[in-house]
RNA sequence: GGUUCCUUGGCCGAGUGGCUAGGCACCGGUCUGCAAAACCGUCUACGGCGGUUCGAAUCCGCCAGGAACCUCCA
């Protein structure tokens, strides 16, 4: 079964063949959060497409280092370089130590990951403590002719790098058009041109977060961090560098010319971006102030929400789209998503009730090849999800007796769902969770079912009633079958 | 204004030249003491106008509408 996976290069706008610049090794780094505030909807996008990627290169047995970096320091509140480190400002507002506030975010950020079942990566390097490194980056593009100090403080030199590079080359804008259109800003006068972006930031007097560097007592630009700490983690040349689409520009064009005035080569192989979650047709985002927090879709606190989602609710939502297309959310969409969910995780815990045939009467054996295909063509989980479900009505067609499976092929159904719908796209089971150490629990619910059963052989409907609308009051959902009745917790 | 992209059935959402994606909802049926669930069936769309082609949702052009980036943003 020969895989052979595609993804699509932003840098090249193009689907490309993935190979690893040292197989069996792939590195990839994937922009993290700046963590002032609690990540909403539109943060879950990147962490789960990028998880995907993360998890299907381990199940190719792909050696994977995973670098997903903290901001902590050095993103500026406003425009081009000047004003307020965002941190910095979140702290003095709350009185708090700059690390408690970058502590208190990132703990519940984690909370948030491990509720959408997305893996830890593996290395989480905060900005902050990778100074040292940032500085040495700094020096050897000024060494290298690209980068100048101005009153303490350094910029890139944009037009300088363009003329033996280019500057554009990711988000396919040239200089002259930026020239053109970018906006005149106050306090640019340090700047030769409007264009150049600040490495090292000079501390103005109020400025909490600060450090001792050759040039003064400052901090260090935005992007100059993910340039550092990918190259330290992953080498001067690594495979994939990914996150979201709005980072292309200024943040990912401005590393690609850092990284390739540091090393006179390009550092990034392939280039992924995730596309937006939008709501009402626009971007969910800060500015726009139209985003809902990840928790309060988990207790359907925002008024927006008609009811509750969980987690994996979420994830599945998200994966019911490529990553490269905008998703919209809406009540409807994400009940539908909901509703469809639990329809995968139902035939999944109903596989064993399948009685064993001699033959097949259908085709189970192609399922699996075709979830590969799908993953394989720039990682397509709608489509593996449209493969599931397929394996989700014949599981449903076996038990109504409309279809026959052998044994073999009921093991290969249970294997492509453990596999596919749980190892790669991360939905973690939630259904029947009452299992730990809750036997018991179990055995009443089915003493009552029992009892019910007995009632209903005798015809004592009111019996039988009483105890499934009771239980379903209680939250449980019964099921009759042709085997006797099903429950389990809603 | 510049750059890039999008427009698919009631809703969401795959799909890059021919072969019903899928989910949710609705409706009809089977099953059931009733219900739920499940199963079967119905609904078969591609913004508009031209063009290329034996054949276009898919390629080209124009028009309309929308979005992202151009300032922090996942």
């Amino acid at each position: 079964m020969e895989q052979k996976l595609v993804i699509y290069n932003t840098l090249t706008r193009k689907k490309e063949i993935f190979e690893p610049l040292n197989a069996p090794h792939v590195g990839m780094y994937v922009c993290g959060p700046t963590v002032y505030g609690d990540a909403h909807l539109g943060h879950a996008r990147p962490a789960i497409t990028f998880d995907l990627l993360f998890r299907y290169f381990k199940h190719l047995n792909y050696k994977v280092r995973y670098v997903r970096n903290i901001t902590d320091v050095g993103h500026l509140e406003n425009d081009a370089d000047e004003g307020e480190d965002k941190i910095g400002k979140k702290a003095r507002i709350e009185q708090l130590e700059p690390m408690e506030v970058v502590q208190f975010y990132l703990n519940r950020y984690h909370q948030a990951m491990d509720a959408l079942n997305v893996l830890a990566p593996s290395i989480e390097p905060h900005a902050s403590g990778h100074i040292i490194e940032q500085i040495e980056t700094i020096k050897e593009i000024i060494k290298n002719g690209y980068a100048y100090e101005s009153n303490g403080s350094v910029y890139f030199d944009v037009e300088k790098y363009n003329t033996d590079y280019n500057y554009g080359i990711l988000s396919h804008r040239n200089i002259e058009e930026m020239l053109s259109t970018t906006r005149e800003l106050d306090g640019q006068h340090e700047k030769r041109s409007k264009v150049d972006f600040a490495l090292w930031k000079k501390a103005s007097p109020e400025h909490i977060m600060r450090w001792t560097s050759p040039w003064s007592q400052g901090f260090p630009g935005w992007h100059i961090e993910c340039s550092t700490m990918s190259m330290k983690y992953l080498g001067n040349k690594f495979d994939i560098h990914g996150g979201g689409l709005d980072l292309m520009f200024p943040h990912h064009e401005c590393e690609i010319a850092q990284n390739t005035a540091t090393e006179k080569h390009q550092v990034v192989k392939y280039w992924m971006h995730n596309n937006m979650i939008t709501i009402g047709g626009q971007k969910m985002g800060k500015s726009l102030g139209n985003f809902i927090m990840l928790n309060e879709f988990f207790d359907g606190s925002h008024k927006l929400l008609a009811q509750a989602y969980s987690p994996m609710t979420i994830r599945f939502f998200i994966l019911m789209a490529h990553y490269r297309s905008t998703v919209d959310f809406s009540n409807e969409a994400l009940q539908a998503s909901e509703k469809g969910l639990n329809r995968l995780l139902d035939a999944y815990s109903r596989i064993e009730k399948i009685s064993v045939s001699e033959q097949s009467t259908t085709d189970i054996k192609s399922i699996r090849q075709k979830c590969y295909d799908a993953l394989n063509d720039d990682l397509n989980s709608a489509i593996v999800m449209a493969h599931l479900f397929d394996a989700a009505s014949m599981i449903n067609s076996a038990i109504g007796g409309s279809v026959h499976l052998t044994k073999v092929d009921i093991t290969e159904l249970k294997a492509i769902f453990d596999t596919f719908l749980f190892d790669i796209l991360g939905i973690r089971n939630d259904q029947n969770k009452n299992g730990n150490g809750k036997e018991a629990f179990g055995k009443a619910i089915d003493l009552l079912l029992q009892i019910r059963a007995e009632a209903k052989s005798n015809k004592d409907w009111a019996t039988s009633d009483k105890i499934r609308d009771e239980l379903t009051k209680i939250g449980f959902e019964i099921k009759d079958g042709k085997e006797g009745a099903e429950w389990k917790l809603k």
